[in-house]
DNA sequence: TATTCTACCGTAAGCGCTTACGTAAGCGCT
DNA sequence: AGCGCTTACGTAAGCGCTTACGGTAGAATA
């Protein structure tokens, strides 16, 4: 490829401004030692040439990598979208180039990426999706993983708990907490919750948040029906039979994530229940759809974009002694499909 | 950084292997002119010791770059998140690393990303969005990528045609042949199209592809209202409380993307006007949204994704000494806003 | 057997950059 | 003037890899 060669070096801005190679390299990267006005001539000289540093030299010869990498499961998840813009903009903003990888959830490909990623010698790795932090990564990608950090990578992880490694995760507690808050506040007593998997942190995080807001009104949770199914739009639907048939008396139905909501929706929509008159419906994480369905969705928005510059910022910081978390806040989105009770 | 210092090179495979740091780099690449058993002998090493390459020195020694970078305005955006999923899924196919860069539509900051991009020396760029194909890019940004294209870098476009760049884009000719013959095979003569700005190629092609079908059923686009508005929610409602207004006979809108389309549908349930039974109403992209709209959009799918992998496919390919284009399919989703008109 | 060829492998020269080290000049001090 | 010290800059040694180039063995040819 003759692509390299025909690109300008340090060399050749060292030379139009008459100073050494070093002394080029000094002023451009803005270290010490160098006089005011030399500084000032080799960065004029590199801006009318159009220098810019061989990134993969400069790696290789400094140690510092300027590029961190991103695995999500599928970018095309506006979820993993919204993290991969929060991490682009930070990283943007710091001079760092963002790899992002995506498994597609498979883990031999999830072992190939992250080697991939280290093979470029990122400075770091921010770990959204992967089955890290669920189950099935390869051993392999768990050592590579570890021994990344051991040769001083950093890792973060979003959106879960997670031993060994720094996190930032939404405070679904808070979140599941506003929400019932928002529900009791209307009038709301008999509320029934349409989980996912109660294993996942996500859904008891969110649920124990519920419980305190129950608690707090003198409700307790035991008392309210709590329909575990799954954490799609069919478990929602399912859900939402289910609550109909064997609780009637209840007024509304907290989804634990918009696809159960949107389900929900559906349903109650296809048995004529008007929503928010007889039956108010909520949910969780403010999907795009949720603006627009009609009624409208209150839910709970989480900040993705945010989370994703945390991590990155995070994984900026020197390792600390023990893992770090951080919980971001959460915004209420009141909107059409909550009301207050009929009677 | 220690990090560097702490993998091991090619140099430890070599020795392990007993051959030579040449024999072992090539065994790896698998080059010729190394025998089968050495080959063997060597990969198994790196293999059991989990060597990875150092991207960097390979690039810089080899001057062949195993990266690629992807230019959008906002990877949140479904639109380009879907394209990025695409590309991404390629990549990693072919073992390229895919770096993406996403402007926010700041033009400075385009120009940084672009040199960020060329640092890295990437072999390719994907342009799905940015200045350079709308307006408003940097001089110094087009310039960068002419030099980048000078010295053997590739430069691909998507959804846009671009004079002196392959590009591949949506047919949006055929898509709005096919939602247009829905239309008219339902029944529908009186249709009126809401559509954003008339000097889009976009725009162009897909009522374009309307008159063909109109054309092809002896009607004349000519004689039906075409509303040009913006190509935004409200511009959709804009446009539909005009067509309601002047043109009352309309039995069907087909609003020229799916934001407009929203738009429209918000209008018309507002105004207590049943959809499909009075009004069908079609759109375009079929964003996520449309699937949980009620009622349902009918709308025309266009495969961002298999566009995302096109471009890079393209990308790897030899430069052709003309520009090449390509259009992909597009697929008419059906759905429960269009029926036949009442009358 | 001597010779040419081929296939294989090792030696070493970079790729473009950073940075330890060396050197020279300027400063204040004795 | 001579000393040490600081500051500013140049020289050169790599970073880890690829790839000319050269060398050595065995096969093939005479």
């Amino acid at each position: 490829m003759d692509h390299q060669r025909s690109r300008l070096r340090l060399i050749d801005v060292a030379k139009e401004a008459g100073v050494s190679i070093a002394t080029a390299s000094r002023a451009l990267s803005g270290a010490a030692g160098v006089s005011e006005d030399i500084t000032q001539r080799v960065r004029a000289v590199a801006g009318k040439l159009g220098y810019v540093a061989n990134v993969h030299a400069r790696s290789l010869a400094g140690g510092a990598s300027s590029s961190v990498g991103l695995l999500v499961h599928e970018i095309g998840d506006p979820y993993f979208a919204e993290i991969a813009s929060g991490v682009l903009r930070l990283g943007a903003q710091q001079g760092l180039t963002v790899q992002i990888c995506h498994t597609g959830r498979d883990p031999d490909n999830e072992l190939t990426q992250i080697r991939a990623l280290i093979a470029n010698r990122v400075r770091a790795i921010i770990i959204a999706g992967s089955g890290f932090v669920d189950a099935g990564m390869q051993v392999a990608a768990k050592e590579e993983l570890r021994a990344f950090e051991a040769s001083g990578g950093r890792v973060t992880v979003i959106g879960r708990h997670h031993l060994g490694a720094d996190a930032v995760l939404p405070d679904n507690v808070a979140g599941g907490r506003s929400v019932t808050e928002h529900l009791l506040a209307l009038g709301h007593r008999r509320i029934a919750f349409a989980a996912g998997s109660l294993a996942l942190t996500t859904v008891a995080d969110r649920l124990s948040g519920a419980a305190e807001a129950l608690g707090a009104a003198g409700l307790s949770i035991a008392e309210l029906p709590v329909v575990d199914v799954a954490f799609t739009r069919e478990g929602g639907k399912v859900a939402t039979e289910r609550i109909l048939h064997e609780f009637p008396d209840v007024t509304a139905i907290l989804a634990l994530n918009d696809d159960m909501a949107i389900g929900a929706l559906s349903v109650l929509r296809a048995q004529g229940i008007a929503v928010p008159e007889e039956i108010s419906v909520a949910g969780f994480d403010d999907v795009a759809v949720a603006e627009d369905l009609s009624p409208s969705l209150t839910t709970v928005r989480l900040p993705m974009a945010e989370l994703g510059e945390r991590a990155l910022s995070l994984a900026l910081k020197p390792p600390s002694a023990r893992p770090r978390r951080r919980a971001t806040g959460h915004v209420l989105v009141a909107r059409d499909s909550t009301g207050p009770p009929r009677c």
